[in-house]
DNA sequence: CGACATGGTAAGCAAGCGCTCATGTTCTGA
DNA sequence: TCAGAACATGAGCGCTTGCTTACCATGTCG
């Protein structure tokens, strides 16, 4: 097979980028051998190369599914609301359930850029710069409705998604909170940072 | 020598260390080879075995000096507020300013955990939990004067620090951005999420 | 049936890895 | 002046790595 664009992966590539996106979540893309994403999967250690070409293809795979998977939790938040505030409070909230859900795919997705072809990077890229400017737009709404009130759009912007992005590093499952208490609590920490009284 | 407990490193040590930091916080621990290391402090691929007995002894004495540093940090800028207010607001902006100013160490102080060994993870983790500590108290205090009000203090407390955290990963010294600026409006930021009104 | 596509495996290769060791070289102090 | 400690190196060892190859099981279809 061997394909690795963006058609939908087979039920035995999926088993092999879960494995994979398990592995990478939690030792990293150079801490992982093809050997451990194999054991993983339960498959033996050549079942990695009758899917993908290479190693670097899957963590691709993995990282462009999960910034588009990222990306459309923005949308869909933003779209949701019917006011900046409901827009922004969705967006801040949803991003960092997502974060906290699936934060294997997460760290992957926000850590393990540098280990990308520049190709293959320069395609990501495209996505996070996506991510930014759904949230600029949200926040230039509340400026513009004066619901917001904030010096530096492009800066709170990156605030914001930074919330969210670090719940994926420091939350664990076994953990006192569920994804939804740390989601909730952090769309009101998000309100708070742009709203203006 | 090969020591590598709480003592001073030589002038050797340090230029193996920052060489070290600047990998590692480029491409990782499991990323960079011992060559590597070697390579950026223009010396032999051997010089790193005279200072220190493997690669993981040298990820732990930069992780804690690291920690040490980041810890130092927090504690001077609680100590050097007069008002709960105050003394958020400087934590807030100083540590955005030193993972900003520091990216490379900061990199490796939040991203490398994983790469060291239990033992040595264990001692970091003490590290880590004396930086939450300062902070809770630091909203503490501001609970009490009834200057803060926030639902979940220690939720809250790794939000105010996931900021600075956060700088650490995005930031590049090539950007529009310099390390003051970011600091000023993550002060900010930070003193919105938790002020009471 | 049998030709063939699909999905999987065991064994192993070349290269690169962390680390060692025998051997200088420089610095310090009696 | 020169012994000994400290610092540094070139060469290379044994192992692990990403990846390849030759081969096998299964199911589909004329």
């Amino acid at each position: 097979m061997q394909q690795v664009g963006e058609t939908q992966p087979t039920v035995a590539q999926q088993r092999v980028l879960d494995a994979a996106a398990a592995c990478f979540g939690e030792r990293g893309f150079h801490g992982t051998t093809t050997r451990d994403i194999a054991k993983q999967a339960q498959l033996s250690p050549a079942v990695l190369y009758v899917h993908y070409p290479t190693k670097e293809d899957v963590l691709y795979e993995i990282s462009r599914a999960g910034h588009v998977a990222a990306l459309e939790v923005l949308r869909a938040a933003a779209a949701r609301g019917s006011t900046p505030t409901e827009q922004l409070g969705e967006l801040a909230q949803d991003f960092a359930l997502w974060h906290a859900r699936s934060h294997a795919v997460a760290r992957v997705v926000n850590y393990e850029l540098g280990a990308l072809s520049p190709a293959h990077h320069e395609q990501i890229a495209l996505l996070r710069r996506q991510m930014e400017q759904v949230t600029r737009e949200v926040l230039e709404a509340g400026l513009d409705s004066g619901e917001f009130a904030v010096a530096n759009t492009s800066l709170t912007a990156l605030a914001v998604l930074s919330l969210g992005v670090d719940v994926g590093r420091w939350f664990k499952t076994t953990g006192t909170w569920q994804p939804e208490d740390v989601a909730k609590h952090y769309r009101e920490l998000a309100l708070r940072m742009v709203l203006a009284h």
